[in-house]
DNA sequence: TTGAAAGCGCTAACAC
DNA sequence: GTGTTAGCGCTTTCAA
C-alpha cells in the first residue's frame, strides 16, 4: 500500500502530527525539524491521503462543475474559466456531465453529482426545481447557471438574457432588416414570458422589447421552435421552414451560437446569402464563431467573469461554512459585446 | 451538520452496522428490517459519505479523465464519451484540465491530477517522462491517451495516427493533388520520426509512408509548423505563408481538426478557393467539422470507442487492484474513417 | 440475523 | 516545540 504518514513519521523519527504540521507549513514545528520531516516525506514520495484528510477536516479543496454535456462549446469554455479561475485560487475544479443525451439519465447522474468528495457545486440545472436541488445539494454551497428561478433561493450567475436578447434584435432592425425571425425559443406572450424563467424565455422578453421599441409586434409565426438546443436540430428545423416555404425572414437571431452554426449550414444549404438575404446574429461568443463562414456575430458573453463570479461566490460561501440555501443570495449577471462579423455585417 | 449512519441506527432501531448493510443490500438483513431501516434513511434524507466510504473502503467509485483543455472539441468530445462510458458502469467521471494555457502551470495542477479522490485516471500526459507519470499516479492506475511512447509501460489508447495520416495524404493525392502540404508537424526524416513518438511525429511517419508510395519525398518545404495545436496558431501560421507568397500547395493535411478550421479561415481570407484551388483534409472528426463552410473533410476518429476503451481498461485495472505499472499494459488503437466532405470533395 | 468493536489515515485539542 | 489521543463516518470482521 501507499505510504501514510505514520511511516514517515516512524522514518523521521517524530510524531505523526508533527508530520502533518511540517507538511502543512504550521509555524508551531520548529524550521529544522519541519524540514527534516519534508525531508524524508519527499524521499518516501509520500503524499497525503486526500480522503483521510478531508474526513477529518471536513474539506477537499475540490470544488465541482456540471453542465449537461461537456462537449458544447459554451459549457466547455465556461469550465475551463472555471478551471482556470478555482487554479489561481489554489484549489482543484472538476467538471461533471449530467446528462449522457438520452432522456431519462439526468437524475441518476444527478444523485451523484452532490456526492461529498467536493465542497461546492457549480450546477447548470435548468429544469430542476428549488426542492430538488435543495435535496441534491445535501448542504453543500451550490452556485447555479442560468437557474430559472431567476430571484430564488440560491447564489446564481446569469447570462444576459433579456438586455443581450434586445441588443441582438435591435441590431437586426439596425441594419435594415423588415422581418426578423427568431430560432429556438417557443412564442408566448411578454408578460407570460416574464412569469417563465427559463433561459429561452428570459432572451424572449428582451426580443419583445426590440420589436415593441420598433414599433413591430412579435409573434409565433416570427420564431422557429427547436427540441433541442444543439446545432443537428436547429439545422433540421430551419431547413425544414425553408423547404415548406415559410421563410419570411430577413434577419434571424439565434438564441445559441451553436444553434447559429446550424442556421447558418441550413442557409448556405439552401442558396440563401449571408448576409445579404438573411443576417444572422447569434448569442454566447464562443470562440468558433470566429471561425465559421461567414464568421458569426453574436452577442458575446464574458464567459470568463461568468465563470470566476460563480467560482468567487462559491468559494466565499465555504469558507463562511454555510450550509443549504444561504440568507441572502447573491444574483449576478455579467456583461456582453455586440460582436459585429461577417453574418451581420452590411455596411461592406 | 448532514444525518450519518449512526443518526438513522438511533432513528431506526438498530446498529449503524445494520444500516450500512441494509443499504448496501447486504442478503444478511432480513428483508422487512431492511426495509424498514431504507425507509427511515430516506425520511431522513441520508446520503452516505463519500469520503469516509472511500477511506474505509479504499475505493470511490470516482474515475478522472484529465486533459489539457477542456474546451477543444476532441478532448471535449472524448470526455463526453468517458463520461458515458463511466455511466454504463455505474461510476462517476470527473474531468480536470491540466493546463491553464499559460506555460509553466502544468505542473502543479498535474500534481494535483493523481490526488487520492479517484480510483483511477486517464490522462492525456503529452511531454511527462514514464517517471514523472509514475510518481504522478502514486500507485494508481492510469490509462494513457496517445502516450508518447508507445509501446511503453502504461496501458494506453491511440488514436490511429500513422495509417490516419497515410490514408489522408493518399486521399489528397488520388483527388489530384500535386503538392500537398502538412500543416501542424515539425518535418524531420522518416526514421527519426519513427524514434520519436509525439503524436504529430507518428501522423508525419503516415506522411512519409503515403508520400513514398506515390513516388514522391516529403521534405521541410511541405511543411507548416505550428507552436501550439489550435485554431487561431493555425490560422496565423497559415496566413503569413500565404502572404509571405511561400505557399505552392493544392492540397493541405492538418494534424488535427482544429488547424484545420483555422486552416479554412485564412484560405477563405486570401481568396483561395477550397476545394479546387487547395483541398483540405483534417484528423480527429470532431462533430464541428459538418457545420464548417466548406464542410471538413476529415480523418474521422472512433471518439467514442478511444473512450469506451480507455474506461474499460481502467476499470479493468481497478478491479485487479492493481498498483503502479501494470505487468503487461495494453496498447489499443482504435479505427477511422476517411470521411469526404466539401473541403476535398472535387468529383462535383 | 444482528450488534460490538476495531480501525481506514488524517487533524486538532490538549498535555507535556 | 512536540507527543498523545480522540475521533471524522464508514466498513467489516467476529461474536452473540
Amino acid at each position: 500500500m501507499a505510504v501514510t504518514m505514520r511511516d514517515v513519521a516512524k522514518a523521521a523519527g517524530v510524531s505523526p502530527a508533527s508530520v502533518s504540521f511540517a507538511l502543512r507549513g504550521d509555524p508551531r514545528i520548529k524550521q529544522e525539524t519541519a524540514r527534516h520531516i519534508i525531508d524524508v516525506a519527499n524521499r518516501m514520495n509520500y503524499s497525503v491521503n486526500i480522503t483521510a484528510k478531508s474526513l477529518r477536516s471536513g474539506r477537499t479543496g475540490v470544488i465541482e462543475a456540471a453542465v449537461f454535456q461537456l462537449d458544447r462549446p459554451f459549457y466547455a469554455q465556461l469550465l475551463a474559466g472555471v478551471s482556470n479561475a478555482a487554479f489561481d485560487r489554489g484549489i482543484q475544479a472538476v467538471a461533471q456531465q449530467i446528462s449522457t443525451g438520452k432522456v431519462g439519465h439526468e437524475k441518476s447522474i444527478l444523485e451523484k453529482v452532490a456526492n461529498k468528495f467536493c465542497d461546492g457545486v457549480i450546477l447548470s440545472a435548468g429544469g430542476l426545481s428549488d426542492a430538488e436541488i435543495i435535496e441534491l445539494s445535501r448542504g453543500k454551497p451550490v452556485v447555479l447557471l442560468d437557474d430559472q428561478s431567476y430571484q430564488g433561493p440560491f447564489d446564481s450567475v446569469f447570462t444576459p438574457c433579456e438586455n443581450g436578447a434586445e441588443a441582438a434584435v435591435t441590431h437586426l432592425f439596425e441594419i435594415g432588416c423588415e422581418r426578423v425571425g427568431l430560432v429556438g425559443t417557443d412564442f408566448m406572450p411578454a408578460d407570460q414570458a416574464r412569469r417563465s424563467m427559463h433561459v429561452g424565455d428570459r432572451r424572449l422578453i428582451g426580443c419583445h422589447r426590440a420589436f415593441e421599441r420598433h414599433e413591430r409586434t412579435l409573434t409565433k409565426a416570427d420564431t422557429i421552435q427547436l427540441f433541442d438546443w444543439d446545432t443537428d436540430d436547429a439545422y433540421r428545423a430551419v431547413s425544414r421552414r425553408i423547404e415548406e416555404g415559410d421563410f419570411p425572414f430577413d434577419g434571424l437571431f439565434c438564441m445559441t451560437d451553436a444553434i447559429a452554426f446550424g442556421t447558418l449550414r441550413a442557409l448556405r444549404e439552401h442558396g440563401i446569402g449571408v448576409p445579404d438575404d438573411v443576417a444572422v446574429i447569434g448569442f454566447d461568443g464562443v470562440r468558433e464563431g470566429s471561425y465559421s463562414a461567414p464568421t458569426l456575430s453574436t452577442i458575446a458573453v464574458d464567459i470568463d467573469k461568468l465563470a470566476r463570479e460563480a467560482v468567487d461566490i462559491l468559494c466565499e460561501r465555504i469558507e463562511e461554512g454555510r450550509y443549504g440555501a444561504p440568507a441572502m443570495p447573491k444574483h449576478v449577471t455579467v456583461g456582453y459585446e455586440v460582436l459585429v462579423r461577417e453574418s451581420s455585417n452590411r455596411t461592406r
